[in-house]
Formats: structure tokens, C-alpha cells, sequence
DNA sequence: GCCTTGAAGTTACCG
DNA sequence: ACCGGTAACTTCAAGGCG
């Protein structure tokens, strides 16, 4: 019987003959398109009975009820405690939500667990597969017109589970990057009103293609050339940018008011929701590149343009950009067309672009976390984390809470110190190697090792937290702790594998990729384990874990300055401290001697500025690089002028100690603010809505310019990036707020830009040197500066 | 009626 | 739909002063 070694790409299931079959989407390393179907699975759940009930007749009970299939009485652990519950294999997944139900009401039942786990899921985790990893399966190919409907080389019957090979590389994938254009004269596009206009393809074989209506703007061809394309080239992951919210819906709606059946699938389906927000095609990888731009946190606005000119893959300078406002004119403008053209080709290719730069890190968050390529960057951080421990929980014999819905709790957080405000020389920057996870794994913290204050125990059995005296038990090691050492020593074995090998080889890439998803794991876990809507929250876990940071922080800052190293300011985990080698050598060696976690000297600045404020400060480093962290320089919602002068500043002050450099520098950019030099697009403000309109309470500039939007027939919803201006007028600045596309530069209060935005963020850093506002404003010195220092 | 002050609302950052 | 700590802005109403 042949042996099948595939490569899981999407994961579904499906009913054939009343029994379910699990429907793994594949790519063999023949380079084949598969479908390993296994119907020797079955969903199930677990029963938790209550104190004192007779498990035996409640099991005999359960299995009378129609759609059980089979009950057995196992033994788990649930929270730490070793329980005896009632497996309830069910025939199919569809009756599952109705038995759990019935089953919840029989008087000696307590509750039920993992009810709510998909099918496909329950398999992949009972077997241990993993998307983007590679198994082998003796399986049996399914012949006859019934399996030939299906986009792949073959259908196979598994003759058993998958068993997981050693193997690394990536298959060779097919991508298709895809982006719809729309003609709209007015607003946010309609498809009930407005055509698309060019869809644009390309894929990673290299064709690049562009669909066009004809002057008649029926869609209905394209839309077919389209699909037929997809069917044709038979891709394994389609790529689009904002697609799971905008180009899939419009295509939907497009196709249905023109009767076309958008077959994209490899099954002869469409589109559909999905779990996480995202649109599924079965058998293939749908994804959403706007996701990925999530997590590039340097993007402030984030725009297909931004994240193409910031990953590198096509600078703004040489393409074409058409506000999106523009492109029916472009389109009715015979000698425009032929740039709107070239604009949408662009476009699809730096999406293409982005996305093979994004997949290899894609496929190893994928093969890390187990959820498919396709949901894990749709899912939210909190979820990917989920179902990392959720896979651990499973190979520990323990049972996963259920979600429950809980109000917000606080709780206090991380000790920052107040920073030693000036510009000093030769600073050392130290933090702690991943500490809060460390804390976690040193003290055994989790929700299955909190032993409560009623619960009698030797206080040598547990670990006892500073401040409120939550206790966990030292033995046996909880899951928090278990699924972090794994997670850390794991990233640690990559990190010094890299080492061996050549920068820029494909297998230091993949590595690098590996630990860069562990890291993102490892590093939101704390976080996760704080958030009230997490399977695995419990409120004195989050307390303790902070409360021992704050406590391993001040202690270090406490042996900092017993050494007699000044101390300039510290966040979290991380002190800035004087740079004394061999002093910060015996720093290094006492707190690992007295805290058993490890403080490491990360980087060391020539020369670092603070002011007063927390979380700001900017200094430059050995190798000269610049370090700016909380400024204006860094945030978003500042005009590009205004923090391009700031960094301008930082680099006077730092690199020179240039004082009257940069007030004359400033002086220089008010004037050629004044003389409206300062292109326009340096004058835009940035700002995130973060509710829907009606929901404001206040009056604010952003508010001001989005519902100028709405009225003029855009969409603003929560999570659009407003950018306005401020214009000339009387009034608040909420009153003359607009947004960017609908004002003139010669509407433009240069005022409040200089007033408001360049002043402000030049005396936050000139300040500290004496600098008042009248030396920016003026050209007269009262006193030389020169001599500050 | 004008000016100051502080609270509330809001956003985006740090680690 | 991951946490708390923090800076900073704009608006607005209350309080002080005359």
C-alpha cells in the first residue's frame, strides 16, 4: 500500500454516508495536491459528575442518549486535581452542541468540558498533527467521477494516523496575490452600486495579469476570467491586502448581483466566514497580508504602500499613487487609464512580494501554534497562545477550562523609576532575559498550582509571592511552567544553532523564523494569563507573577547601587546604569547569585538623554545607531514635520551636542512652514478610531474629520486611520478639523502647526538645555548656549 | 466676563 | 478580544477674581 508524506495546508471535515471524515488539504513532497480523508475519528467530550454521583449508571445513562456513539470513565487532571470523568464520543460533530446540553441537565452531572472544540481540531490535537509540518500516512487512493470534482492530484483514504517525519523545508508553494479596483465617484465603494473595475493578479511563477471591464463597466466577465484563472493556476495560498474585509465581500457581492458562481475553491465552493473573522477556501490558504501589518508595529498608517516601502519591497518613489478618491476618474480619463493601470499592478505586486517576504514566518507561527496558515494571523495573539497550551494540556492528560465570560479585573503592574533627567555619558542598558516567563517557570505560577488561602499546606511546598502572599506549589511543575520551559529552551537550542551557520542561508532564515515565533509566544503568555476572557485566567496568577517582577526589578537596582553604579532610570525589566565593566560584570554575577535569573548587558550608549517623563528617551549607541524610544518621534499621531524635526534635534543633541544647530535648524523649518514649503503630506495628523462614531462622548479633531468622511459617504468604523489637518478659523481645533483629502494647503492653520506641534516637541528635548520658546520663535539669542555643556 | 485649573476623554506608546 | 503604567493632547466645567 503506498505511503503519503504531505505537508497539512488546510483542515476541514466532512460528512460522506451520515460519518464524519476529517479533510486534511495537503502538498506531498512529490509536489502533489492531496486530500487525506480519515474517518476513524470521532468527536467527543468530556462529563464532569458531581460530588457523590455513582459514575457507572451516570455513564450507562449517557449512552443511551441517541448520537453517542461510545462512553468510557477516564482519568485527568483538571486545575492541578486528578479527576474521574465520562468521555462522550459522539457519531458526529453536529450533534455534539445538543447532547452536551442535555447531558448538563441531568441532575448528577457538574458540567462539561471541551464541548466546544472543533472537530477538525479535536483530531489534529488527539494526533499531534500540525499544519506546515510533515507526516507520512499509508493511505488508499479513492478512484471514480466523485473524487474527480476536486481541484488535487488525489483523494486518499488513510489506512491510519499520520505519524509526524523529520523533514524541514517548505514545500513549494503556489501563491496567487490578488486586488480589486472599483469604480466610485463618491465615498467608500458599493457593490451594490459600483463595478469592479481591473482585478489584478500575480503569482509567484512570475505572470502577472490584469482583468479590465470593458467601456460598458459589466463585471460579470472579469469576474468569470477571474475564477476560471484561480481554477487554472490552482493555487495553495492566496494572498490579498484588507482582502477578508474588503476585496472578498465586494467579489461576493459582485458575483451574486451578476449571477456568476465564484468558485475559488479546490471543493467547488466560495468563500465563506470563518471562525476568526477571515474568509475560508477550502483547500486553500486564504490570507489577509493586512494581518501581517498588524504586528509591524514601525507602520504607523498602515497602507499596502507603507508596509511595501518599510519591508522594501517597493518604494513609493517608484510607483504610482492615485487616491483611492480618483480612481473613476483615472479610469473615464483615456490618458490617465494607462497609470491606474500600472497602479494596480503595482499594488498586486508588492502584495505578492509581502507575502512571500511574511510566509516562511507565517508557516513556523503555523507549526508552532497548530492552527492553519489561514487562521493563525486572522486569530488575535490572546487565541494563538490559547491554542499553544491548549496542545500542551493535551499531551499532560489535562482537561482545558471552559471559556467563560468575566468582567475585567485590574490588577498592579510593572515598577518604572524616574528617570535622571539630562544627557549623560557611557550608559549601559541591562534587562532580563524573557523575565516575566522566567518568573513564571522559577516559581511555578498557574492557575493549576495556586493553592488557595483556605487549603492547608508546609509553606516549604510552596513558593509564597511578595505582597499578597499568593502560594504555588513547587512540585509537580503546572502547565504555564512547563509549556514556557519548553517554549524557551526550545528558542535558546535555535539561537545557538544559528550561530553555526551563514547569515542569510535559507536554514538560518527558517531558524531565525522558528525563534521568532516562539518568542511571540513565549512573550504574550504572561499577558494572556492576565486577560479575563483567557480559558486559563485566574486572578492571583497575574498578581504574583507581577508582584515578583517588581520585586526581582528593585532588587537589582538595589544591588546596582550597592556597587555604587548609578542607576539612571529602569522600566519592567531593564536598568539603565553607568558603564563600569568591571563593576557591571560583578552586577551581572551577584543577581544572578541572589535572584537566579539572568540580567545581561545589552547595549551601551556613548550618550543618552531624559527628560522628566517616564518611557522617553533617545541616545546613541557604540555603533552610533540612534535610539529613540517614546518620544513624539516614534508615535503616529504626530505630523511627520513635527517629528522629523524632533529626530532632526536628537541628532544635534546626541551625536554633536550641537545646541544652536538645532534651534537654527528649527528656525529654519518654521520659515519654511510659514512659506508653505513643507509639503503637504508632512502636514497630515494620524489618528485611530476606536469605537464607532455615535459612541464618542467627546469632541476631538479625528472625531471632527470622520464624520466629515461619513457624510461624504466613506465608511469609518473602528479601527480606520483618520488623517486630518487643522485649517484657519476661530473656533476649537474640533471645528476645524478636516480631514486631508478635502483640504488645501492654503486652508492650513501654520500656526497651530508650528505653535502646537513643531514648539512642543523641540522644548522637549531643547528645554533641558535652556532653550526657551522664544529662541525658536525669534531670530535673536538672549544668551549663547554654546558653553551649556 | 476672563483666566486658571483640573478632571474626563482619548490615543499611542513602553516593556 | 494580551497586561498595566505612562505621557500628552483637547475639551469642558468649575472656581477665582474683579
Amino acid at each position: 500500500m503506498p505511503e503519503i508524506i504531505f505537508w497539512p495546508l488546510d483542515v476541514a471535515y466532512t460528512i460522506i454516508d451520515g460519518v464524519p471524515y476529517v479533510e486534511m488539504w495537503a502538498i506531498t513532497d512529490k509536489n502533489e495536491r492531496v486530500i487525506i480523508l480519515d474517518g476513524s475519528f470521532r468527536p467527543y467530550f468530556y462529563v464532569v459528575p458531581r460530588e457523590g454521583a455513582d459514575l457507572e449508571t451516570l455513564q450507562i445513562k449517557i449512552r443511551k442518549l441517541n448520537g453517542v456513539k461510545a462512553t468510557e470513565i477516564v482519568e485527568k487532571s483538571f486545575l492541578g486535581k486528578k479527576v474521574k470523568v465520562i468521555k462522550v464520543t459522539c457519531l458526529n460533530p453536529n450533534l455534539v452542541p445538543n447532547l452536551r446540553d442535555t447531558v448538563k441537565k441531568f441532575p448528577d452531572v457538574d458540567m462539561y468540558l471541551e464541548a466546544d472544540i472543533r472537530f477538525y481540531m479535536r483530531y489534529l490535537i488527539d494526533n499531534d498533527i500540525y499544519p506546515c509540518r510533515w507526516y507520512i500516512v499509508d493511505a488508499t487512493q479513492l478512484k471514480g467521477p466523485a473524487w474527480e470534482k476536486y481541484k488535487v492530484d488525489g483523494v486518499y483514504i488513510a489506512n491510519e494516523r499520520p505519524r509526524e517525519i523529520k523533514k524541514e523545508a517548505i514545500p513549494n508553494v503556489k501563491i496567487l496575490a490578488f486586488d480589486i479596483e472599483t469604480y466610485s465617484k463618491i465615498g467608500t465603494p458599493d457593490p451594490k452600486r459600483d463595478p469592479i473595475i481591473i482585478i489584478a493578479v500575480a503569482t509567484s511563477d512570475g505572470d502577472v495579469k490584469l482583468f479590465t471591464v470593458n467601456e460598458d463597466k459589466d463585471d460579470k466577465k472579469i469576474i468569470e476570467e477571474f475564477v476560471k484563472y484561480i481554477q487554472e493556476y490552482n493555487p495553495d495560498i492566496i494572498v490579498g491586502y484588507n482582502s477578508n474585509r474588503f476585496d472578498w465581500i465586494y467579489l461576493v457581492e459582485r458575483a451574486k448581483i451578476n449571477k456568476v458562481r465564484l468558485i475559488v475553491d479546490r471543493k467547488g465552493g466560495t468563500p465563506h466566514p470563518s471562525v476568526y473573522g477571515h474568509q475560508s477556501i477550502s483547500g486553500r490558504a486564504n490570507i489577509d497580508l493586512l494581518d501581517y501589518a498588524e504586528g509591524l508595529y514601525e507602520v504607523k498608517v498602515k497602507t499596502l504602500k507603507n508596509v511595501a516601502e518599510y519591508l522594501g519591497v517597493m518604494s513609493k518613489k517608484e510607483r504610482i499613487i492615485i487616491p483611492q478618491s480618483e480612481i473613476a476618474d483615472y479610469w473615464d480619463d483615456n490618458t490617465k487609464r494607462p497609470l491606474l493601470l500600472e497602479y494596480a499592478k503595482d499594488d498586486v505586486v508588492s502584495t505578492l512580494k509581502i507575502a512571500e517576504l511574511a510566509l516562511p514566518f507565517i508557516v513556523e507561527l503555523s507549526r508552532l501554534v497548530g492552527l492553519t496558515p489561514d487562521q493563525i494571523l486572522a486569530a488575535s495573539v490572546g487565541f494563538r497562545v490559547e491554542w499553544y497550551l491548549m496542545r500542551q494540556a493535551f499531551k499532560e492528560n489535562e482537561l482545558v477550562p471552559n471559556r467563560i465570560e468575566r468582567a475585567h479585573e485590574t490588577y498592579p503592574g510593572a515598577l518604572v523609576f524616574e528617570p535622571k533627567k539630562g544627557l549623560h555619558k557611557n550608559v549601559v542598558y541591562m534587562d532580563f532575559a524573557s523575565m516575566y516567563p522566567s518568573i513564571i517557570i522559577k516559581y511555578n505560577i498557574g492557575p493549576d498550582t495556586y493553592v488557595p488561602p483556605y487549603e492547608e499546606i508546609d509553606r516549604n511546598e510552596v513558593w509564597i509571592c511578595p505582597e499578597f502572599g499568593h502560594r504555588f506549589r513547587k512540585e509537580p511543575p503546572g502547565l504555564y511552567k512547563k509549556a514556557l520551559s519548553k517554549l524557551l529552551s526550545a528558542r535558546k537550542e535555535i539561537r545557538e544553532k544559528m550561530k553555526s551557520l551563514q547569515e542569510g542561508s535559507v536554514e538560518y532564515k527558517l531558524l531565525n523564523n522558528r525563534q521568532l515565533a516562539i518568542k511571540v509566544i513565549a512573550n504574550a503568555t504572561y499577558g494572556y494569563a492576565g486577560w479575563t476572557g483567557a480559558r486559563w485566567y485566574m486572578k492571583p496568577v497575574a498578581e504574583a507573577t507581577t508582584a515578583w517582577g517588581r520585586q526581582t526589578i528593585l532588587t537589582a537596582k538595589e544591588i546596582a547601587e550597592k556597587l555604587g553604579l548609578k542607576v539612571y532610570y529602569g522600566d519592567t525589566d531593564s536598568l539603565f546604569l553607568e558603564y563600569d565593566p568591571e563593576k557591571i560584570k560583578k552586577f551581572e554575577e551577584m543577581v544572578e547569585s541572589e535572584l537566579g535569573l539572568d540580567i545581561k548587558a545589552d547595549r551601551i550608549f556613548k550618550a543618552i538623554f531624559f527628560t522628566e517623563a517616564k518611557k522617553r528617551y533617545a541616545g546613541i549607541d557604540t555603533n552610533g545607531l540612534l535610539e529613540i524610544t517614546g518620544f513624539e518621534v516614534v508615535r503616529g499621531d504626530w505630523a511627520e514635520i513635527a517629528r522629523e524635526v524632533q529626530e532632526e534635534i536628537l541628532r544635534y543633541i546626541l551625536e554633536n551636542e550641537n545646541v544652536d544647530g538645532a534651534i537654527k535648524y528649527v528656525r529654519k523649518v518654521i520659515k519654511d512652514l510659514q512659506e508653505r514649503k513643507i509639503p503637504y503630506d508632512k502636514l497630515v495628523i494620524w489618528k485611530t478610531l476606536s469605537k464607532s462614531l455615535e459612541e464618542y462622548k467627546a469632541r476631538a479633531p479625528h472625531i471632527t474629520a470622520a464624520r466629515i468622511l461619513e457624510e461624504k459617504g466613506y465608511h469609518v468604523g473602528p479601527g480606520a486611520q483618520i488623517g486630518f489637518v487643522i485649517t484657519k478659523g476661530s473656533g476649537i481645533l474640533a471645528e476645524r478639523a478636516k480631514p486631508y483629502q478635502f483640504a488645501k494647503y492654503d486652508e492650513v492653520d501654520i500656526d497651530y502647526y508650528i505653535n502646537k506641534q513643531i514648539i512642543p516637541v523641540a522644548l522637549r528635548i531643547l528645554s533641558a538645555f535652556g532653550v526657551t520658546e522664544s529662541d525658536l520663535k525669534t531670530e535673536r539669542r538672549q544668551v549663547s548656549l554654546t558653553d551649556f555643556f
